[in-house]
DNA sequence: CTTGACCTTCCAGTTTCTGGAACCTTTATC
DNA sequence: GATAAAGGTTCCAGAAACTGGAAGGTCAAG
């Protein structure tokens, strides 16, 4: 197979293919003689893993750990769960940060009567005193 | 003032200051005699404005266009709240996606037992065929 | 033989800073 | 006046994870 064969089958882009490769987190591909990178059914199921961990939010970083401990027969699932509860909190906390957000950002827009004066007390709040949120 | 004061008034990093002159979201500063950078209290409310909205997740280059409408006195309103509602709707998308992802993780991470055996759903789930998400 | 699709490498840009090096100015202290 | 600490200056590089584009080689079809 071919790059763009097992970019396909994957569903991960075929220059993302050659980026993983650069940054050592999938091996390097077999050339054929002309130089074309030569894929197999392993290489899919490998990029395959990887895509839904990366849809999943896993950083590149712990993709590798968790592609590290897939490979290891003697894993403990301990290892794979404490990575997915950490990946969980941080997902948590990203959604409570934006939550705040949505919910300043909603009030401050009610607030507003969004026509063409030009008073607005999202832009007051904005220029305001209040610090730490 | 001196960027470190400035710096200090407005929260925002004498560093990120003058990372924001070097791209124009901010004029260039006036300088002593000796090329400090000198600052006055206008540049502290602007810097405040600036990390305001920083700290609602408005990109840096919607930062601009706010600082455009909070200078332009005959702004329309409508202008401003279409910048924070299309930023809201931004953000609750951002948020759906993290509640999904924290679903998924929530869930296998039930399933899987955690302990010294290898066998784990977090990783056949990552391993599996299901695309898509 | 030509066309077009697909492959190669390498460099640059995206976004928003942040760290560090090398060096200059100011202020305080001895 | 000498010196040291704190704070200022510029410029370059890195982080995260790709993505776009240029310049050029290869392969299959007509």
């Amino acid at each position: 197979m071919n790059i763009g064969q097992v970019a396909n089958h994957s569903g991960v882009n075929a220059k993302t293919i050659r980026y993983y490769e650069s940054i050592g987190l999938i091996p390097e591909a077999s050339r054929t003689g002309s130089g074309y990178r030569s894929y197999g059914g392993k290489d899919v199921d490998l990029l395959r893993f990887i895509h839904h961990s990366r849809n999943l939010g896993f950083s590149v970083k712990d993709v590798g750990r968790l592609l590290d401990l897939w490979r290891d027969q003697n894993r403990a699932s301990a290892d794979v769960k404490a990575l997915a509860l950490s990946h969980i909190a941080e997902v948590d906390r990203k959604i409570d940060e934006l939550q705040k957000i949505r919910d300043t950002l909603t009030h401050l827009s009610q607030r507003c009567h969004g026509d063409d004066r030009p008073d607005c007390p999202i832009l007051e709040e904005l220029a305001g005193e209040t610090e730490d949120g």
